[in-house]
DNA sequence: CGATTTTGACCCGCGC
DNA sequence: GCGCGGGTCAAAATCG
């Protein structure tokens, strides 16, 4: 538009111009006209003697300066339109500069979550092997502390001789964390599923994540009085997107919630990235056209606190960990009817 | 009345 | 083969 409008208005300036130009042509025409009126009235007043030479001395002298002073006046305009031209084309090419920023900023902001999980990971890894070597002086009470932690489970049930694989067992992603490999499951992994964990200090039932989730089910575990309940995405028809919360056995303020699959459809607005991470980064699920479904945490950064590294009850060798202590909701987090806020509290 | 939750039944993989 | 346990289904109940 910005484009359309600075041709519409270079291309007036030009006529303007011309305009200006032949205006002021057709001026000099009418004054050499005029002139020339002049000077056969002059012929004819020689023609009559030389009665009047005083007055017409005077008069040359007059058109002389009117001609000088729309010499200057014209002058004026030209550097006028010169200045208007320079105007616009700066204006043009602040526009373009910008139209080409815009693409850059919006991939930059598609990149960030990515980015930041590779970079969080072989910090997190770090700081994992420095508690691992600590070994028993973790303290369940450093576990208390936890706000929320983010744990990607990639189980590997199967042994790698396996060559028969059984189809439950390909359900969950079989790679043992490298933090040279980057957090980024290709689509290409096809049926294999990674399981988000999320553990948060939570008084309500559930979380809310910005998605929709229809409760399908709920069983009590074994070794845990507390029962498990399964939602399933129900923002789009057919999202395989699962969840299942429980609350921990040891601390029952935190809740866990794993989620399992990838959606369908472009997340909602303030969805977070709980809800958006599962399995493959969200990234893959963003077009240019789903901007408002971006996690939330883009306008918000998780701030990462090494004392809430934390071990799910189920962690093994395999699980990669990641603990993020978020400083609050977002803005835009909506609240759905059937959830209740994340009671935040870090 | 449609959407959601509850809850018992059912399915299926795994270990013994 | 059997039992256990996790996960899912589906009908009934409930809610807004």
């Amino acid at each position: 538009m910005g484009i359309d409008l600075s041709l519409k208005f270079e291309a007036e300036e030009k006529e303007n111009d011309e305009e200006g130009s032949k205006h002021s042509f057709e001026k000099k025409e009418e004054e050499d006209e005029d002139a020339s009126g002049h000077q056969d009235e002059q012929m004819k007043e020689n023609k009559d003697k030389d009665s009047c030479l005083g007055s017409r001395t005077r008069e040359e002298e007059n058109e002389r300066e009117e001609f000088l002073q729309l010499q200057i006046e014209m002058e004026n305009v030209k550097e006028e339109n010169t200045r208007l031209r320079k105007l616009v084309e700066k204006t043009l090419q602040d526009y373009r500069h910008l139209e080409m920023k815009f693409p850059v900023i919006d991939q930059t902001k598609k990149m960030d979550l990515e980015a930041f999980l590779r970079a969080q990971g072989s910090w997190c890894m770090d700081i994992t092997s420095q508690a691992r070597k600590r070994g028993a002086e973790r303290s369940p009470s450093v576990e208390r502390e936890l706000g929320l932690s983010l744990s990607i489970q990639k189980k590997q049930k199967q042994e790698e001789s396996k060559e028969v694989v059984q189809p439950h067992q390909q359900r969950y992603n079989s790679c043992i964390l490298d933090t040279n490999v980057p957090r980024f499951i290709s689509s290409s992994q096809g049926n294999r599923k990674a399981r988000v964990s999320v553990r948060a200090r939570c008084e309500t039932a559930t979380m809310n994540d910005g998605c929709q989730w229809r409760k399908y089910g709920q069983k009590t575990a074994k070794g845990n009085p507390c029962p498990r309940a399964y939602y399933r995405c129900t923002v789009a028809p057919g999202c395989p997107v699962r969840k299942q919360v429980q609350r921990c056995l040891e601390d029952m303020s935190i809740l866990i919630t794993t989620y399992e699959g990838t959606h369908n459809h472009p997340l909602p607005v303030g969805a977070t990235a709980m809800a958006s991470t599962t399995s493959t980064s969200p990234f893959l699920l963003l077009d240019s056209s789903d901007n408002l479904s971006r996690p939330s945490y883009f306008q918000n950064p998780p701030i990462i606190d090494s004392s809430l590294i934390t071990y799910p009850q189920n962690s093994n060798n395999n699980q990669s960990i990641r603990s993020f202590n978020f400083d609050g909701p977002s803005k835009g987090d909506h609240v759905s009817s059937s959830q209740n806020r994340l009671n935040w509290m870090m």
